[in-house]
DNA sequence: ATAACGAATGAATAGTCATTCATTAATCTA
DNA sequence: TAGATTAATGAATGACTATTCATTCGTTAT
């Protein structure tokens, strides 16, 4: 119930205090369990403080408000996201058709990719048609992937008329589709299915860079 | 604001009574459009029986409480989607790959394709993690689509090893990520974008029956 | 050890919302 | 037309929730 893992364990008695990101932190991963179990709107204060163990005027604390806290839950989220397919990229020694793979296959990475976040992420889409913040929080992550996908597909099709641009969206889209029906249907649309799918989908865009036999790549 | 398009003007003022499923339709159409414009959590009964022209009282009325009224609504938007792509299936003129193409753009029939249903749609899967009742209301009408988007992979491709299922969730996935992307990036993701990118796919998966000049069938 | 500071608490507040039901209005029946 | 029946109303109710802030308590500096 108490925090059990704490950083740094300096006194010997539990501490009531802590460093301002280490709060945030706590909530904002205490607002991503409740809403995958609760949804948004069951998402109440009482609900993230409770299941963070703290008290309930915590948040304006730290955040001001509820909808502070649910923007900088989402920012987190895309934050996360954008490392898993960003740390790939630092790999300098992968020829272009290996990080595309990389990279179109790191939304399957499992870090990302399970129920709670998948299910957390569904319930922002949810509101962004109404929510302008929250649309714009993902845009901008998205259009950082975008680039590099595009990067990425240029010059894998130096000289080629084809539409790099379509080609991405293609793949985002093909992403997207896979995470909702991961949800929706997850005995079926297990993460070893959502890779082969994905791997099907590259294959049949990219066939003189990848080869059928397996999950491998080919100069 | 009053009811203008009444089905039966049967006398010469105004009716306040209408037949239940008037009624019915008249308050899930509000539920639509007010889960749109505010999203689930600010589909308040006032919300969707003022913009209905009637009194709060009546949804207890109809539906007995808010939830019905939500899954009604999630069951009409269900059935709207099935028969988008079910009236294509009664002609019989057509071939198998005809019907495959139909079904798969059917999608983007602007009846359900536009960011007011959309929108909706994706409230819906927001929830669909700790609402049983909204999984189970789109897995059966979905379930239905997957079986006829198999039967149709099958007859293109009698006696090939191919997994008709894998390549059904394939056209499901695509379709959803699609209609995602239409309303985080309407600006891009337009509806013959989408159209576009699922002829895309639908040539890459059969090659042998679509051809590629345009938006045509070849048996 | 003690004072000063700031992190954390949680009861109280003010507001929102789904649901209820006594009342009113329209329609039907005889 | 009168009485009966059914549809619809909307104010009242009770439950819930975000936010506030006076108070408590841990930590640090002196």
């Amino acid at each position: 119930m108490t925090t059990g893992t704490d950083t740094k364990p300096r006194s010997k008695t539990k501490r009531r205090t802590a460093p301002k990101e280490v709060r945030r932190l706590q909530l904002i991963e205490a607002t991503v369990d409740c809403i995958a179990e609760r949804g948004i709107s069951g998402t109440t204060m009482a609900a993230v403080t409770g299941r963070a163990g703290l008290s309930m005027g915590i948040v304006s604390l730290h955040f001001e408000s509820k909808d502070n806290l649910l923007n900088a839950t989402l920012t987190h989220l895309s934050q996360e996201v954008r490392s898993t397919w960003a740390d790939l990229m630092k790999d300098d020694t992968l020829a272009p058709a290996e990080r595309l793979w990389a990279v179109a296959m790191s939304s399957f990475d499992p870090r990302i990719f399970n129920p709670t976040k998948i299910s957390v992420w569904f319930a922002y889409f949810g509101e962004v048609q109404y929510r302008v913040l929250y649309r714009q929080i993902v845009e901008s992550f998205d259009d950082e992937r975008t680039d590099v996908l595009e990067d990425l597909c240029e010059s894998l099709n130096a000289g080629d008329p084809i539409d790099v641009a379509s080609i991405a969206g293609g793949i985002e889209s093909f992403s997207d589709g896979l995470w909702l029906n991961a949800i929706l249907y997850p005995e079926k649309f297990t993460r070893d299915y959502c890779i082969s799918q994905m791997a099907t989908f590259l294959r049949a865009t990219f066939p003189a860079h990848f080869k059928k036999p397996n999950l491998e790549v080919s100069a």
